[in-house]
DNA sequence: GTCTATATTACGATAGAC
DNA sequence: GTCTATCGTAATATAGAC
């Protein structure tokens, strides 16, 4: 298995994923062009089509690992079975998952609409998978009585949208941890659903009350 | 003051407005051609360069437009002086107008980008304008102790994501009506920030308890 | 106010040498 | 596996006739 230094098939191929996630999220997909991406990697733009057939497929790939990463990181964590846990573990992950990858997380949301049809049902179905595990809790929670007049699906995307917002305004090193922001938002979601928050008796986390 | 029957500047200019805004909410800005808006409007390409020096100017002029519009129709409004009333009519008045006005709504959160630093700043500082009611009606309230245990600052980022949200799955005409929707979320609204919501202990409302 | 025509530049993708 | 060279197309924007 003689390779030559310096490149392989798959550092290359790791490299254009990384370029094209970096200049899409910065940019927009429509407005990156394939010399840009090329230029960033170091190869000659001609190069990147023995690793993509197209620059649809590329934006593509990235979305569907995307997607399948998040649903299997998740999966792989163990759930409480208390509503009020659960929703308080699901808090904590989806934030802790998304301000460690916010450039996929914004691609994800922000370039649905650049892929062709085959690919974006895809993507939605994936998407519609993880929100369902949300639903799952939300609707466990009101049969026990743990959360009081929540509407589940609704209550999803509004859980949802709020949480990955966090990605708009986070800047790592500012004035809260991830902590902070997990803990503060976990209260924020109890509070919502008509729960108790866990900290709510037990004032000791840093905000303000 | 003859006119040209069938066409005025001010008809036509407000017609490339309008397809310029459909067009880029549809498919991103860097993806629709100057050709394709005028396609849409009905005229040669070369004539929309009588009513936009250049594509950026067209996009900087629909977010500008919009900034301006949300602020004036906010401003317009009577506010509550007591923050649980501020808050929910703050909630309801941000569903309604983001709901009648998806297009520019989609348009200003996902473009912006899109825009030189000189528009940039000035789109940036117009929205942080507006969100600066919302954090002052947080700040009252938690001064008056109508709220418990909040932030402003990050309060209302999260309020705002959460509403804003509702324009990625509400379409007209489905199961739950406009009025339905700024209920329930007035209540999620006035839960996470520690405040008992107006219609609690009044569970007459459509969402099942 | 709108048109045709065009200058200039860039795009995605391919062919074929090395 | 990467390169040079290029094909075919389409982009923004402008010039100038009507």
């Amino acid at each position: 298995m003689a390779r030559k230094a310096g490149s392989t098939r798959q550092d290359t191929e790791a490299k254009i994923y990384l370029a094209a996630r970096n200049l899409f999220a910065r940019f927009g997909y429509a407005a990156v062009s394939m010399r840009q991406i090329a230029s960033e990697v170091g190869v000659n733009q001609a190069a990147l089509y023995h690793y993509t057939p197209t620059k649809q497929d590329l934006l593509a790939g990235l979305l569907t690992r995307h997607m399948d990463d998040l649903i299997a990181a998740y999966d792989a964590e163990s759930h409480p079975d208390d509503p009020l846990l659960a929703l308080d573990h699901f808090t904590r992950f989806h934030i802790a998952y998304h301000l460690t990858k916010p450039d996929e997380v914004f691609l994800s949301y922000m370039e649905l609409r650049s892929l062709e049809p085959d690919h974006f049902q895809k993507i939605t179905a994936l998407r519609s998978d993880y929100e369902e595990r949300l639903r799952h809790i939300l609707a466990s929670g009101l049969k026990t009585g743990a959360f009081t007049a929540i509407e589940p699906s609704i209550t999803a995307m509004a859980i949802l949208s709020m949480l990955t917002g966090i990605t708009n305004w986070y800047k790592p090193g500012g004035r809260l941890s991830q902590d902070d922001i997990e803990t503060y938002y976990s209260r924020l979601v109890l509070r919502a659903v008509g729960a108790t928050p866990l900290a709510e008796e037990n004032p000791q986390c840093s905000m303000r009350a």
